[in-house]
DNA sequence: ATGGTTTTTACTGCGTC
DNA sequence: GACGCGGTAAAAACCAT
């Protein structure tokens, strides 16, 4: 359940391995016997020829190579591409489509350059291959960063916040997190880290209701991204609720003021560990409202924190309780 | 996977407007 | 009768192991 992703790769480069093999059976011709000679028939691979390894009978030509496209690419991009599976993906941005130049040294004809040419080829792989990664990294960069700053928007969070979130997403993309990750899930987790960096912290909820990608995922890709990067994360604090919850109800500073208070004494007493910080916010709330008299219901409170309002109330008890016990001791 | 904890869901009863 | 509130039991979600 919590392993989708996995799941999901795993599955991809099971895939790939039966498609190996089907090559791998093409190619020996063990079944096949050459029509002339009854000699064994092997596959050459370079000229997209059929041919009887005794009598030299060409039995097919300009066959169609149906393996994948990449395998005769540089070793490295052999196993970037292997992780992501078939051999043209949605998940690049090219779709895998882009030109590149074998690693062969030979010429259209499978004749071997000479060292000049070699050299050449040698130096036009390497600018291509700059070429292409850079610009896919880029365009990679800019989906993100597009996604990021469309979520903050709806989620009304500050430029500094969306800063940050960048900072985090470009981390995660040069320690090359991005492989077997959706640049979506990724840059979510990047919002959200930074929110709660930044004290402006957002549910899990909330950042799922903006994102276009489920909130497990959201979660693992989260907690990995943190692991990954050694962000330091502290648990959110309740108090950074507040003002958010306490403006949307339109309560008074009083209010505010009251609930923040609550929630210290709450804090000293310890009673607060384990619980969730969002409904100890709403509760807080809906008792300073109580305390002020002003007319807040437990369902209007429910509402803006997307808490239940059985939560709410367990909590409030909670919290008067630890109240009296600070003051008549 | 499992077990303990927290949150949610669904339902019920009570008082008030 | 609808609404706000309180409580309860069982289910679901979450978390550490």
């Amino acid at each position: 359940m919590t392993d989708s992703v996995r799941g999901y790769t795993a599955e991809r480069s099971r895939a790939r391995e039966s498609e190996d093999e089907t090559e791998g059976t093409n190619g020996d011709g063990e079944r096949l016997r050459c029509p002339e000679c009854e000699g064994q028939l092997t596959t050459d691979t370079e000229h997209g020829e059929t041919v009887c390894a005794d009598c030299g009978l060409v039995v097919e030509e300009d066959e169609i190579d149906h393996g994948p496209e990449w395998r005769a690419f540089d070793s490295k991009e052999k196993d970037q591409k292997s992780r992501v599976g078939a051999p043209t993906t949605q998940m690049m941005h090219d779709k895998g489509l882009s030109t590149n130049i074998g690693w062969q040294d030979k010429d259209a004809y499978g004749k071997t350059l000479s060292s000049r040419q070699r050299e050449k080829m040698q130096r036009l792989r390497t600018w291509n291959e700059r070429f292409r990664t850079r610009d896919s990294k880029e365009r990679n960069l800019k989906q993100a960063l597009g996604e990021i700053d469309r979520m903050a928007s709806a989620l009304g969070l500050p430029e500094n916040v969306r800063e940050t979130a960048s900072v985090i997403y470009r981390r995660a993309l040069s320690d090359d997190l991005l492989p077997g990750r959706s640049i979506e899930g990724v840059a979510t987790s990047a919002l959200y880290a930074a929110a709660r960096q930044a004290g402006t912290p957002r549910s899990l909820d909330e950042i799922a209701t903006v994102s276009r990608v489920e909130k497990d995922e959201i979660a693992r890709t989260y907690r990995y991204v943190v692991r990954e990067l050694g962000l330091e994360i502290q648990p959110a604090d309740p108090e950074q609720y507040v003002p958010r919850f306490a403006s949307e109800l339109d309560l008074s500073d009083e209010s505010e003021r009251r609930a923040r208070d609550l929630l210290k004494t709450a804090k000293e007493q310890g009673v607060h560990s384990g619980k969730s910080p969002v409904g100890l916010a709403a509760a807080a709330i809906y008792a300073a409202a109580l305390l002020t008299n002003e007319k807040v219901t437990q369902s209007e409170v429910s509402e803006v924190a997307n808490i239940s309002e059985v939560t709410i109330r367990n909590r409030y008890h909670e919290l008067l309780e630890a109240e009296e016990q600070i003051q008549v001791p």
